[in-house]
DNA sequence: TTGACTCAACATCCTTTGCTACAA
DNA sequence: TTGTAGGTTTCCATGTTGAGTCA
């Protein structure tokens, strides 16, 4: 008989499993808890009883609440997450309902069940997600509440800082925008929970980090992945996808051209090529100590600034702008710089991460009614924000992240009757700006 | 309760017209 | 005219958020 039990944010064995190890302390094995279904298996596929005093779930309502009605690709994905043991991640775009097969998995386990996700905005949006749709009212930690309930929505940083309190009350643990999740930080939530089942949900799994290919070990492999391309037309507004091309004026250009030539004999003097996201590492590493290296960084920033944010971006925003009077318009920046330029150069309102809260309310609300046409915003809208819906998207400038695209594609395509979103990229031809613009759509699969 | 503030954590951050070649 | 294809480590800047503190 192999006595297993949790004690403050341990795991505890009094016989080996793999993921253990001997703590002479305790006097037995120990291990982080998020192993215990593992070990679990393990033991019992030795042959060997368990004594399993790990889980202490809080104790759930019966969910009355009738079974939640599925499309066919969202019961697609629940079947795959439950033929992988209810351990994986499910990888369906923004706008897809990824929401709905979540608490199609809440009623499938039954049992104490806790939701992280990296916003306050999302935190209340599942919160009347949960009371919609299972009539449950769940306990909230995060945004200044501190409430534990048999179905729990915490922030990542609120479930980090109790996360050894809490370790072994859920059976079921849902990662919204699990992509954050192997972050150094938050994995430690995946980690110092025990629950056995544990379901990711994101639309972009992959990071620039490369720390992605954690997720199967904190929460499963991923189940199923389903592109918008794939629910265009029918789920999602049908959409196309379209590249505007400037160029710099001779101004800017001569600038760039020197701010580059600066960053070649930097490079030139510091013997080092940037062929790869290591040597640039490198070079930001040395820039700490070395003049010479952060010379090189500023001339690279400076001029990929440049490129990304041209006058001839605005010239052009200003004539789609007039072709597309008719619709709702979002326009996304790299930074805030831009952001504020196009706001007084349109008269349009600007979103950053500087606007006050209730006046980021007040916006979107005007916005939703129809009282503004356009809004412009940074990267504020990327993520975790309930962005009312809008039917062009125009990319004045970004990140190479294809995740980024991916979710700025997003914000067009929830469906309408009759409606062809559109998403428009300002290009700067000849220049850093292509380059990026190559890297966000190559792997965007869209 | 609110708002203003600070702090910590997270995310992004790469190649340059060359020299090839070929498909859409 | 554009797109294609690969190797593996600790922070120059800026942007963004949540939590905590204090008035």
């Amino acid at each position: 008989m192999v006595k297993l039990s949790y004690r403050r944010g341990l795991l505890v064995s009094d016989s080996y499993a793999p993921g253990l190890r001997y703590d002479e302390r305790i006097g037995g094995y120990v291990g982080l808890p998020y192993k215990y279904y593992e070990v679990l298996n393990y033991i019992r596929e030795s042959g060997l009883t368990v004594d399993d005093r790990v889980l202490d779930p809080i104790p759930l309502q019966a969910l009355r609440a009738p079974r939640i009605r599925l499309r066919d690709y969202q019961e697609r994905a629940l079947e795959a997450w439950k033929r992988a043991g209810m351990r994986g991640v499910v990888v369906l775009p923004t706008g897809a309902g990824k929401t709905l097969v979540a608490l199609a998995a809440i009623q499938e386990v039954g049992a104490a069940t806790i939701i992280v996700v990296p916003t306050i905005d999302l935190l209340h949006q599942w919160k009347s997600a949960i009371m919609r749709h299972l009539s449950v009212t769940p306990g909230i930690l995060g945004g200044g509440e501190s409430d534990v309930a048999g179905i729990t929505v915490s922030t990542y940083d609120s479930a980090y800082s109790r996360a050894e309190e809490l370790g072994n009350r859920f059976v079921l643990a849902i990662f919204d925008e699990v992509h954050h999740l192997p972050s150094p930080g938050y994995m430690e939530v995946a980690q110092v929970l025990a629950s056995p089942y544990r379901l990711g949900l994101t639309a972009t799994p992959e990071r620039e980090d490369g720390r992605h290919v954690l997720l199967p070990d904190l929460v499963g492999p991923i189940v199923i992945r389903v592109s918008p391309a794939e629910l265009r037309g029918k789920y999602l507004s049908d959409y196309d996808i379209k590249r505007v091309y400037v160029s710099l004026t001779d101004d800017e250009k001569s600038r760039y051209e020197s701010l580059r030539a600066r960053l070649r004999e930097d490079l030139k003097r510091l013997g080092v090529t940037l062929r790869s996201l290591e040597d640039f590492h490198r070079l930001l590493s040395l820039a700490a100590k070395n003049p010479v290296a952060r010379d090189a960084v500023e001339a690279w920033y400076e001029s990929v600034r440049i490129a990304v944010n041209s006058r001839a971006k605005i010239d052009s925003l200003r004539k789609l702008l007039a072709e597309y009077s008719d619709r709702k318009v979002l326009i996304f920046t790299r930074d805030t710089e831009m952001a504020y330029r196009i706001s007084r150069e349109f008269l349009v309102p600007a979103v950053t991460y500087k606007t006050p809260k209730q006046e980021r309310l007040k916006i979107l609300e005007l916005f939703r009614k129809g009282a503004y046409k356009v809004i412009v915003a940074s990267s504020v809208f990327d993520e975790g924000v309930d962005v009312p819906d809008a039917s062009v998207a125009i990319v004045v400038g970004g990140y190479g992240t294809p995740r980024q695209f991916i979710q700025r594609l997003g914000r067009v395509l929830r469906p309408a009757e009759g409606k062809r979103a559109l998403l428009i990229e300002l290009v700067t031809k000849g220049t850093s700006d292509s380059r990026l613009s190559m890297r966000r759509r190559s792997g965007a699969e869209v």
